[in-house]
DNA sequence: GTATCGATTAGC
DNA sequence: CTAATCGATACA
């Protein structure tokens, strides 16, 4: 998902950023992740069948995006943290109320805020739109991937889940964490 | 029923 | 460092 294109047309505006940072959530395996305790009217979505955003509402007053990934039954889903903006910056600059572009869409809840998703647009068929992944290669710029510990939760900080290409201006992260991590090999299983 | 805490962000 | 701000969750 690292380097592809996330398009929204959502609201009559359409707005295109490039995938740059990501975290995996594994549901009952994870106690990170909302669906831990099991299937609730907020996270049903991650439980649906993959293909799907599941939007969510958190410290009352940010949305954030992810992409379901499993199949039906299955609760995971990755988070979208930041994208580098391609397109449609008039819109996003005035979701966002920012003057700096690198700042429009870096972090998860500016994310979901320069795209205009909230809740109303959770459980999104990404096939049918108004939100997708463009079917084109992925474009990394030339930057090797990197992962490192999810930002922003207590448990389940011994898995490396976090995923982000390196050096990009485009990257969010709690202050310090933001270059913390090891190189992804280009080939091979990536290790839990 | 009340209390606590977020897969966050902006500002001091 | 803290406030903002409210739904989800834990617990009496």
């Amino acid at each position: 998902m690292l380097g592809r294109e996330l398009v929204c047309t959502a609201g009559g505006r359409r707005v295109c950023g490039r995938i740059v940072e990501v975290e995996a959530y594994r549901g009952d395996a994870d106690p990170a992740s909302h669906a831990f305790r099991g299937l609730t009217p907020r996270n049903r979505v991650m439980f649906g069948p993959p293909g799907h955003a599941y939007v969510y509402f958190t410290y009352g007053m940010h949305h954030c995006v992810n992409v379901v990934c499993a199949r039906e039954g299955r609760a995971e889903a990755v988070l979208i943290r930041a994208l580098e903006p391609l397109a449609g910056l008039p819109t996003a600059r005035r979701r966002r109320g920012t003057r700096e572009d690198a700042r429009l869409m870096r972090g998860p809840g500016c994310v979901a805020q320069a795209l205009g998703l909230t809740r109303a647009h959770d459980g999104l068929d990404l096939v049918a739109g108004p939100l997708w992944i463009a079917d084109s290669p992925a474009r990394r710029g030339g930057r090797v991937v990197r992962r490192g510990p999810r930002v922003g939760i207590r448990a389940g900080l011994e898995h490396a889940w976090r995923f982000w290409l390196d050096g990009h201006p485009c990257v969010s992260g709690a202050r310090s964490v933001r270059a913390t991590g090891v190189r992804v090999p280009r080939s091979g299983a990536i290790p839990r």
